[in-house]
This record gives structure tokens, sequence and C-alpha cells, in this order.
DNA sequence: TTGAAAGCGATACCAT
DNA sequence: ATGGTATCGCTTTCAA
């Protein structure tokens, strides 16, 4: 057993004290050790292939360097990309980032935060799930460090780095409108959060924008308990009906991906006989016979960004909070004609 | 700032020491505090809403119940599913996972492991990058437990839950040689990383075994580097030649993905002009026109075992290696007709 | 310029 | 059944 090199070791070898060490070792050149020393000392460390212990480091500090990353479900291509950016991101600033998966599920969220605050981790970064108000509103009241992604809520004052739904699925509509559609069915989530409620708000938008009316039937509502199934039902019921709707717009990736597979299943063409835009592009899109036309996120900003402003809240804890809306851009292609 | 509730705290308000808390809190009924201590003392514990630092912990310990996952890109969804089965695994043992991506780079591997070593991470799970093996050596000097996953180095004895790679591509081949195909290109990575090999010698022992020759242009090595242009040159190598092959079989996930969009540019269909065997079922060939035959790995045992061996290895470091082969399944569809 | 020693927040040995 | 205290490895204040 390569037995671990501590201070104490390389002072012994030095002939000097843990403190000059230290001093040597983690300051700079302002150490106000004698060059003389300083370099024996680094050449032992060298030597010795010295580690420093981070824990112990961080509880003398009260920092880990280190930010817990919680998502809806790590697997998931969107926050799997977010991820590798952030992680990319993290580590220039030497934070390592763990991560967890809320499964979009209040509870598991909560056990999360909790499992990585007693971790110590300095701060989070956060997609949160439905009716987690309360947990985003007890990290503020611990004061730990915290920016949202992806959602957030408009009502508790926090960091966040979003889109702007309304705009997305705004222009979007407008699209599949001026495509001369006016049956146009929505695909979102029968969900409480901001972000899908800004994105109906958008369609609902566009089209009364245009002087014409929603049908709510047209405004399909999936639960995430109950995913492929939902959405089977609700896209049959938008196309095989007595006023079956022309075109489609799925709110989110994995809406898209099973929607897609359902219209496939019924036989159905795209854009012959149905249009379609679609959030996000997933890689899986790239297989699809018709190139789909799609909002595109700016997911390199939107992690880049989050790191940023977290690390910043860490160190100036007091520091005004940012809150970020970032553009998407529709990707104009067939699917939308 | 809400103050941090220590265990002094909690020994102030109970007047007992702070040792008596700690026994009560850590320790189970055993504490051998009296029952009536020990409950005055926990119902202050909930009542302050102490959470203990980890950190301080994990000092005391030299535990930091935090294991590294490194893979090549956490994005890669092969590796990101991987993560979220590890993840879930790890948490069920109270256990936090950080991850890494190596980008199957030789030094950001070396970096991301001292990174994480520093950290006193208890142990690794890894998908070695190509050229690493003194890094996993070096992992073994310092008794630093860790198991290897996807890739291997057979002549390091190390933990490893891997495939029987050889087998896969065996059958896959058979798979196409009994469609009538006898001139099979096949997309490697240019890599001398084992499971490469094996995959490698696997397809040309179908081909031997059935009395064939094969023929070393047909075997195409791409290099990670320079992935997409490389990938399009070796299969317009294998397509378009005067002896152009009638089926080709994609070693990886990501060397399928680029590969079929290949294949689409050329306008040639699969199975038709082309047949096609991949490995792992990527999402995103859900929407390819042609239902893919495919080499299924098991994903959910690779991750549970990886977990299961490395916290086994933590908690008894004497404990013989484990060695894990799976076997992988060849989903026959109509890409390999 | 250097070092002794007091923490950081828990755990656990050894007393009592 | 309790509690005092050394300890984990490092940083930092204060003194020399």
């Amino acid at each position: 057993m390569a037995k671990k090199i501590l201070l104490k070791d390389i002072a012994k070898k030095a002939n000097v004290s843990v403190a000059t060490v230290s001093y040597v070792l983690s300051k700079g050149s302002d150490s106000g050790i004698s060059p003389k020393v300083s370099e024996k000392i680094k050449k032992i460390a060298k030597a010795l292939n010295y580690r420093p212990n981070q824990i112990a480091k961080s509880l003398q500090s009260g920092k880990s360097y280190t930010i817990g990353l919680i998502v809806a479900d790590i697997s998931n291509p969107f926050f799997a990309n977010i991820a590798r950016i952030i992680e990319d991101e993290a580590k220039k600033h030497n934070y390592t980032v763990v991560f967890g998966s809320s499964d979009e599920n209040e509870t598991k969220s909560s056990d999360l935060i909790t499992f990585l605050v007693n971790r110590q981790v300095d701060g989070f970064i956060i997609a949160p799930a439905e009716n987690t108000q309360e947990q985003i509103k007890s990290l503020k009241k611990q004061n730990i460090p915290f920016v949202l992604i992806d959602r957030y809520f408009p009502e508790i004052d926090t960091n966040y780095v979003a889109i702007n739904n309304h705009k997305a699925t705004f222009d979007a509509t407008k699209k599949l409108l001026a495509s001369g559609h006016n049956a146009i069915g929505l695909i979102a989530y029968e969900s409480e959060l901001h972000h899908m409620k800004e994105r109906i708000r958008g369609y609902r938008e566009a089209i009364e924008n245009k002087g014409l009316e929603t049908h709510d039937n047209y405004i399909k509502k999936v639960k995430f308990s109950n995913l492929v199934d939902d959405i089977n039902a609700k896209v049959d019921e938008l196309l095989i009906s007595e006023n079956p709707v022309s075109a489609i717009l799925y709110t989110t990736n994995t809406l898209a991906i099973h929607g897609l597979k359902r219209i496939d299943a019924l036989k159905l063409k795209v854009p012959k006989d149905v249009s379609v835009i679609v959030f996000d592009a997933a890689e899986a899109f790239d297989f699809y016979y018709c190139p789909l036309t799609y909002v595109k996120q700016p997911l390199m900003e939107i992690g880049k960004n989050a790191v940023t402003i977290l690390l910043d809240q860490i160190a100036n804890p007091n520091h005004e909070l940012s809150k970020m809306t970032l553009e998407t851009t529709l990707v104009n292609r067939e699917s939308s004609n």
C-alpha cells in the first residue's frame, strides 16, 4: 500500500515546519518563504508525488469546489449535452460536478438536494421539477448558491438561465400559419411549470395574433407519468377526428420523438399529410425521412452561463441575481411546409 | 444567513457532550446512550434540522462516499445511459457520482484521474481511453479501487465488466453471411484497444469459419480525431469501387450514425443496395427508414455490476478481482437481409 | 522568514 | 451511560 504523502512527510524531509510547506505549496510566489527553502520544498513535493487532500482543504476552507447538477434525467440527450458543457466549464475553474436525476419527481428532487447539500456542494445548477418551489426557497433561505436552468419560477427571485419560450413557440406557430395551416395541434406536458405554460401561450398568441381562434381541443397535454400511451392517444385525437389538424407543434424533444413515431404508425406522411415542428435538434431526428423544422436552443450558452453565474454567486454571495433569457432560433426545413 | 447547525449546538441545547450527540446520531440503537437522552437529542436534532457535515465525516473516516466515473464523453448516449444506471445504483448505497469526459484522450484522462484522486473519490468506474495503461497501473499501485467498463487491458490484472466482443461481431458477421453476403465491409476505430481488436477478430473469424477469405481492404479503420470525414471516405471506399461490398458492419454506435448518413448521402438504400448491422440501439436509429439489425448490449447489467464490484472492492480491498464478460444479443431486423 | 498551535466538524478511544 | 480529547490533513493567525 503506497503510503499517502502528507505535508508532514515533506516537512520532515525538508527539515522545516508543516506551516512552511503549506505556504510554499499553496501560495504562489508571495508565500513569504525564501526562494531557497521554497525550491527545496517544491522539489521534495514533486519527488514524493505529493497530492493535497482536497477533503482536508475543504473542511478548512468550507468550500468543496464541487457543484451539484440536478436535471430530470441525465440520459436524456438534452440534459446529457448540457451536462457535458457544464462539466467542461466547471473543470476550467477547478470545479468538479456531481449529478443527480430527479425524474421530474418532487420527492426525488428533495432527497437529491438534501443528499448533495450534506456533501457540501458549493452550489447547484438545477432544472427544477414541478412543485419544487419550496425546495428552491429553502436553498435561498440557507443561502446556498444556485442557478436554475431550462425552467424557473417567476414568483421566486432566483438566478436562472432560460430561453424565451413564448417567442420560441410563437415563431414556430407563426411559421406553420404562414405555410397555410390554420388547424394546428400542440403537444405539451401537463405541467404547472412556467416554461411549459409560456410555450402554450406563445402558440395561442400566434394564432390569435393572426385573427384566428384557438381551439382548446387542439391543445393536448400529456402526463409525464404515462408518456408514450398518452402521446399516442393525443396524437390520434388530433389526426383522426372529424376535424383533424394539418400541423403539429411538439413542445419538447421527447414529446417529438414519440409523437413522430405515432404519426408513422398512423401511416401518415410529413409534411404531405401533416406538417411538424419540433423542439431541439436531437440526433434521433437526423434519420427522420423528412428534414425537420425545429426550435434550436443555445445549449452552449445555457451551460456556460449557468456555470459562470453560479461561480460568481459563490464568490460573491451578495452579488445581485442574474436572470438570463436567451433567444432560440427557428431552423426552417421541410417538415413545416 | 441561516447558521449551520453543528453537533456542538445540539450538545449545548441538550446539556450533554458532543460525543454523546455523535453517538446517538451516528450509531443506531446500540449507541450505548440511554433511551431518554437519545430521544431528547434526536428531537433537538430534528428541530434544528441538523445536517451532518459530510466533509468532516470524510476527513475522519477517510471515505468520501463518492465514486468517479470516467467515460469518453458523457453526452454520448451509450455513456449517458450507463451513467444514469450507475447513478441510481450508487445512490442506493448512499454514494454520489462525479463524472468526467476523457474524449478518448490520454492526457485528459490522466488529468481527470489526478483531479478526482485529489478529491478523494473512494473509487473509479472507467471506460479507459487508448494508451492509458500506465494510468490504470498507477491506480493499482496506489491501491485505489476501480473497475473498468466497456474496455479493459488484458495484460493488466483488473476488475472489469465488458462484453464478449468477439462473439458479438462473429454472430453479426455470420448473420450477414447467412443472408448471402460475402463481400462484407467493417467499419472500426483505428485503435489499440482490446475491445476493438476483438470486434475485428470476430468479424474475420466468422468469414474464415465459412471457408472464405478476408479482404484487408474491406476492413476500414477510422481515426477518432477526424471522425466524420474519415467515416465518409471509408464508406465511399467500401461502396464505390470496382468490387463494392454488399453489407457493412459498424462496430460502434457513433460509427453507425455517421456511416448510415453517408449511405443515405450516396443515395443507396438499406438493405436493397447495402445491408447493415450496427452496434447498440441508439434512439437515433428509431427513425431510420429500415429497421436495423443491431448488437444489443446489456447496459443495465454493465452499470449495476460495475457499481456492485466497485463497492465490494472498496469494502474489501483484498477481495479477489472480478472479471465479468457479458453476452450481447443480436436483434434481427430487416437491415441485415 | 519561519514555526507553534488553534481551528475546520465530525468520530472514537479511553476514562470515569 | 457519558464525556474529555486526540485525531483526520490542511490553512492561517500570531509570535518569534
